[in-house]
DNA sequence: AAATAAACGAGACGGTACGTCCTGTCTTTGG
DNA sequence: CCAAAGACAGGACGTACCGTCTCGTTTATTT
């Protein structure tokens, strides 16, 4: 396992940070259509041809902006404390903070760039977006096997469409936020969804109940 | 109510159409972002002064696209036949057929530059999306009035964004399709999480049960 | 000799007449660089067909403007009262009135888009500037005729030249003013150019002499 | 004394000549109106931007491309060889020479656009046309301090004029050339207009004399 | 210490789309 | 049938960014 012997100048880590840093903000602040390699460039303080050296597009340098500060999060994926429902709310208020945070515009501006770009979508799925997909999926088989819930009416696939599309969707058209709220309104709304056959409708607390005997 | 005297030469509808038709097969094509008015204007057989005369944008003139084909669809939007679950199944497949012909790329692109566009997001909202959910309300209103469906659990909010939501994510993520199936599967989710506290479960038919004890 | 029967409406004159003084105004103005068909038929308060339909393009126009200017002053170009010098100084003091006021930028953005059309070239000549120089011709001739001047040492051409070259170099160059003091050198410079053989040197008065008995 | 340290990729001296040799080459072969950027860029096989980055106009273009044409030639412009009538015709065939091949459309377009562009009629007459003037006016100085020449009858400036004055009245009206013959008659003109008042006729030949009593 | 070599900033290069303006033609209403 | 109004296809304008290419400089490793 020989190493590359390390010739010339090595990379600056400096100018990585600078440019990654640089595009987030700028995609942010004007959003991913006005989000130039030249601005990102300037913005880093750095040479265009730096830019293009480590990264082809600008997709790229958002996707690895996107996947450093997934990274850095290091958040707990899937939690396993045996309580199905309590694991469910820990991931949703996991995630919803993530996205809230990770500049709803480089994600949503790369989802439409990856329309039409399949190994952008790939990429796009396999490190940002899948992950929360499967740790949600484990969470819910676990359920399952545990006889919490069941998914004989319902799919599990579309169980956990129900909760990404739900966050998506109200990312995408702002009519509602993405916050505690809702991962608590969509933790009861799975539990009624994926309930077992002979569960009592009491067994789970609705969230807007006000006590009813 | 005199009109205006109609001066100089009249619009063409002959190049409208042409416009119109080329930005959405190009956006279908080559993806939103490699749509350019410059393009528009040749594949349309059209001058450019003549695009930006009546369009400001590429936006601008994809949204009166997506208008133009919902309205000759001509929709009937919120059918009230007495079933509610019913209405909510042909309410979706037309829906859906509509988002599976309505070039996805146009409309996810749109989704995406409307995020720091308000104006373009609240026309897209009004002329496209809004019309489709406020239906679906309609629907599920209807239903609760009827006594068939119950807002006490889940509010009906939520269940219409489970609806769009499941639809926008498929549409962007592609990982599954939005198809009839989806809409039954989506019909017989709706009628658990919105399914009133007296009613048997045996009431509805789960679209895809393997068994049944 | 039957008459073209007249048949519609008869052309505007005044139309015309607005064209022709709005393409002068403008040029005068902005240089004829900056002159459009669009902007004299805005200006003329007047539709751009009909300027296209009296003209092929913008020099036509002001080949014909210019052709009326010079025909409203009805200038008279050869005067011949038998005093040679005094006939080359009348002539030289009207020309040159009529130099000043013609709009230099007109002219000289007729000549130099003349340089590559030669119909153009030749109706300037024809219509603007050569009845100018035949009249000084004709002037000298007779001069010669009556032994006044000589064409022996320099021709008459040249002599010609002389005086509207130097008058156009003026126009153009703007670095020195072509007035009546001009005339009056030019005359005196003539007298000389052209002067018999056997002429004494004080048989004209020398431009800034005042009186020498 | 430290020199501006050299930064960035050095101007292309290739792409430079390219753009000035394009732009006198199309302007003598279309005229000046027709001349556009676009097509200098296009003759050129050079980017429109690169136009753009160092000229602001294509009046600029032209002038640098006479201006390097003029210097090219290098031509002397003011000798002394103590013989007036001689250094005269020398400036003449020279300067001459260099009209004819400075393509006149160029140099007249130029001057028509320096009518209401006072900057660059001064960049003009300060490059191309003043030097000329100047130097014909620095031999006829020389020629009056030997005795030779006399602008008592007629000012230096009247003469110089006569000279510019016909050779750009030939060049603009293309009645007749400016070649060797004009360079001859001129010096004798001249001659004749400046001769000191005691001066015999003879003491310059005349060019066409047809007889001599 | 000197040589080598790659990354760095800067910025010019040939291109392309932008949005504006004008061209010359056409198609309408109205005198 | 002319005039005004103005839409039409086309094309040049001057600007911005693209992705590539030199430059001189900096920062390592390898002699």
């Amino acid at each position: 396992m020989a190493e590359m012997a390390a010739r010339g100048r090595p990379r600056s880590e400096t100018a990585r940070r600078a440019v990654l840093d640089a595009a987030l903000r700028l995609c942010q602040r004007d959003g991913y259509q006005a989000l130039t390699i030249k601005g990102i460039a300037e913005a880093a303080g750095v040479g265009r041809q730096t830019v293009y050296r480590w990264w082809p597009t600008k997709e790229a340098v958002l996707l690895e902006a996107l996947r450093d500060l997934v990274h850095r999060q290091g958040a707990r994926l899937a939690p396993d404390t045996g309580d199905t429902l309590g694991d469910i709310r820990t991931l949703l208020d996991t995630t919803f903070r993530l996205a809230r945070e990770l500049t709803g515009h480089a994600l949503v501006g790369l989802m439409a760039e990856a329309q039409h770009d399949p190994g952008l979508s790939a990429r796009l799925q396999g490190t940002v977006v899948g992950p929360r997909r499967a740790a949600l999926h484990d969470v819910l088989v676990r359920g399952v096997e545990r006889g919490e819930l069941s998914d004989d009416e319902v799919s599990l696939g579309l169980a956990v469409d129900f909760v990404f599309g739900t966050m998506w969707y109200r990312l995408i058209s702002h009519h509602a936020p993405v916050d505690d709220d809702l991962a608590q309104q969509l933790t009861h709304a799975l539990s009624r969804l994926l309930r077992p056959a002979g569960a009592t409708a009491d067994g789970l607390a609705a969230p807007g109940r006000k006590r009813r005997l």
